[in-house]
DNA sequence: AAATTTATCCAAAGCGGTTTGATTGGTGTA
DNA sequence: TACACCAATCAAACCGCTTTGGATAAATTT
C-alpha cells in the first residue's frame, strides 16, 4: 500500500492524504480522521526511502564502529551504548545504521557516508588522542558527536564523555590514602584519549602528593581478560609487587582478580583492587556491597546523551556544539582495604 | 555531487555514466573509463536512498534487538555476532541498520520495519521456543534468517544455530564419565530456544545413563555474572552440594569460579567447571592450557553465515530455507577433573 | 453587490537515481 | 546501392514521497 494507492481509494489527492498524516493545518479535521483511519487500516506507512529523497532528512543516524583488525575486537562497551542511544532514537523516529570499519582506512569510510547520504548525523566511537575524523567530519559538514574526547582536537565539537582524569585521580588518592605506594596501572590502549587521561590523573595523584609511580607499573593494552590476568600475574610475580590495582574495566578487573587468587591471595586484603566501572547490563558490580570498589559511569547513559545532543543538532544545525561531561561516582566495594606493612 | 552535474560536467547522459558505473555492457570501455575518473575525482557516489527508490533495494539489513524491558539486559554475544555479520555486509556493499524493540511489541516493530521499506530483510535474534517472529514475517513476506531455531516452528525456515542439544549433551557425559553425579545447569531462560535445547540435551545425558538429575541444580535466569554467582554460592551451602556445574556462558563461568573461590574451594579440584564459550573477542578462554573447559562455538562465524545465507535468499527469492548447524567442540581445560569421593 | 479572506483541496514539479524505448552513425552484406 | 545490424548514446518515464503554487467555493469585509 502506497500513497497513491491509498488516496485513490479515499477519492483524494496525494497531497492531502500526505498533509492530513503530516499534520499539516490545511486539512479538515474530518477528513484528517478519515484518512488516518484508511491509513491504520490498511496498515500504511510511507515508504522511508522516498520520504527522505523527497525531504532530504533520511532520519537515520549512523555509528561507525572500529574494528580492530589484529585482534578481531569489538568494544565490549559498546552494546550498551547502542543501547542507550536506540531508546532516543526509536522514541524520535529515528533508524541506527552500524558500519564496522577496519581501523586503518577511516576516512574514506566517512567520506562515503556523507556521498552516499544515508545518515543524517554520526556518533564517533572511541577517539584517539590525535583523532582525524573531528575536523575531516567539520570539513564535509556532516553532523556528529564524540563519544570521548580528543585531547588534541583544536576547534569546538560536540562531545559526551566521562571525566576520565578525574576518576582515575580520586581513585588512586582513595589507594594512596589506604597507604599503598606501589599502585599498578592496567590501563587501555593509551593511544585511546580516555586510556590517556586515566593515567593523566593517576599520575597526578602521585606527583600531588610527592610521590612518582614507577613506570613498571603501568601496563596498557587491549582489555581483555587475559591481558589483565596475565599482566597482574607477572607484576605479582616480581621482587617488588604492587599492593594496588587501578584497573579500566570490569572484563579486566576479573582477570586482576583471577590472578590475586590464582597466587592465593585474597583481594579486598592482601592486595587492593579499583576498578572503573561503565555499568554494563550482564555485568553488574553487583551485591549489596559490590565486590569491587569502583568508579562508576553508566555508558548506557551515556548513549542516550550522545543521541540527544546530536538529535538538536540536526534539528537546529546553527546550535553550537555542546559538550556534557558525566562524573564518575566512586564507590567503595569489598576489593579495598589498607596497605599491608611490609614484614 | 550527483548524477546529473557529474553528467553535464562530462558532456554526457544521465543515462550513460549511470551505466558506465554500474558496468553496463552498452558504453564504451573508452567512456566508461573517463566517467569512472570524473566520479573518483569528484569524490561521486550515487545517493543510496535514490537509488533504492529506483531499484526496490535497499541495500540495507535490519537487525532487530530485543531488549529486555525489566531487565534493560542486552546481550553480550550481540556485539560479536554484529561484527561478523558486518564484515559480510560490507564486503558486499550493504549497510546494517539496528532496531532496538521492548520484548513487548515486536510484532509491531516488524510491520513497521516491512511497511516502511527500510530493509531488505532481517536477522532474528534470540528466538524463543514458540516464534511468533517466524510466521509473522512469512506472512508479511520478508526475507529473514533466524539466529538460533524455534523447537515449535512447523513450516521450514532459515535458521544458522549451533547444536546446543549435542554440545550440553557431550559437556554433561564429559562431567559423568569423571564420575560426577550432582551436577548443577547453569542456563539462561529457558523460555529462550537455546536455554530449552541445553536443558534437554543435560537431562539426555542423564536419562541415558539411567540418572535422574535433581531439578533443584537446573537454575534458569539472564546470564549475569551475578546470578551466576549468586545461585552457585547458594548451591554450595546445602547439605548435598553439586560437585560440578554445567554453564552457559563464560560470563555466568565468571560468577560461578568466583562463588566457588569464595568458599575456599579450588575450581578444578574440589568443584568442577564446564561452561559454554561463545569466543568473545574481549573474553577469551586464554592460556595455553584454557581456564574453562567449555563446549566452543564462535557467535561471530554465526554472524558471518547468517549474513551470508541471508543475502543469497535476498539475490535469489525462490531459494529454498537453508539451515546451518555448528557442532561445539569440546575443549579440555583446567577447570574439571575427577569427582572426589566423599569422605 | 463587489472585493477580499479563508478554508480546503489539487496538479505538477521536484528529490537523485535506474531503466525502457528510441535515435544515431557506422559496418557488413546481398 | 540498399538493407539489415550493431554499438553507443540519449530523452523521458518511473520509484513514492513532499511541497510549491494555484484553484475553488464559502465566509467575511467593505
Amino acid at each position: 500500500m502506497n500513497l497513491k494507492e491509498l488516496s485513490t481509494k479515499l477519492g483524494l489527492s496525494q497531497t492531502t492524504v500526505s498533509r492530513a498524516l503530516n499534520g499539516y493545518p490545511e486539512v479538515s479535521e474530518e477528513t484528517r480522521e478519515k484518512v488516518r483511519r484508511a491509513a491504520e487500516e490498511h496498515n500504511y506507512r510511507p515508504n522511508t526511502r522516498a520520504r527522505s529523497l523527497a525531504t532530504g532528512r533520511t532520519m537515520a543516524i549512523g555509528h561507525v564502529i572500529p574494528v580492530s583488525t589484529k585482534h578481531e575486537m569489538v568494544n565490549p562497551v559498546f552494546g550498551d551504548f547502542i543501547a542507550g542511544a536506540g531508546e532516543v532514537y526509536s522514541r524520535e523516529g529515528y533508524d541506527m545504521v552500524l558500519t564496522l570499519v577496519e581501523d586503518n582506512n577511516e576516512e574514506a569510510a566517512y567520506r562515503q557516508i556523507k556521498s552516499r547520504g544515508s545518515v543524517d548525523g554520526v556518533v564517533v566511537h572511541g577517539p584517539l588522542m590525535d583523532e582525524p575524523r573531528i575536523p575531516l567530519l567539520k570539513k564535509i559538514g556532516l553532523p556528529f558527536v564524540v563519544h570521548g574526547r580528543a585531547t588534541n582536537a583544536i576547534d569546538p565539537y560536540s562531545w559526551v564523555d566521562m571525566n576520565n582524569r578525574r576518576a582515575f585521580e580520586r581513585a588512586t588518592e582513595l589507594l594512596l590514602d589506604l597507604g599503598h605506594r606501589r599502585i599498578a596501572l592496567i590501563n587501555g590502549l593509551e593511544r585511546m584519549d580516555f586510556a590517556f587521561r586515566r593515567r593523566e590523573g593517576y599520575e597526578a595523584a602521585h606527583y600531588n602528593r610527592g610521590l612518582t609511580p614507577d613506570p613498571i607499573l603501568m601496563c596498557s593494552h587491549e582489555m581483555t581478560e587475559l591481558f589483565a590476568h596475565d599482566t597482574t600475574a607477572t607484576l605479582l610475580s616480581q621482587p617488588n609487587p604492587p599492593t594496588a590495582f587501578l584497573v579500566s574495566s570490569m572484563i579486566c578487573a576479573l582477570g586482576v582478580r583471577r590472578a590475586i587468587e590464582e597466587r592465593g591471595l585474597v583481594m579486598g586484603k592482601d592486595v587492593s583492587v579499583v576498578t572503573h566501572d561503565d555499568v554494563l547490563s550482564y555485568l553488574r558490580n553487583g551485591g549489596d556491597v559490590p565486590i569491587f570498589t569502583a568508579t562508576r559511569s553508566s555508558v548506557r547513559e551515556a548513549g542516550r546523551k550522545s543521541a540527544e545532543i546530536l538529535l538538536q543538532m540536526i534539528n537546529d544545525p546553527t546550535r553550537d556544539p555542546e559538550t556534557v561531561l558525566f562524573e564518575a561516582e566512586l564507590v567503595l566495594g569489598q576489593s579495598t582495604g589498607p596497605a599491608l606493612v611490609r614484614a
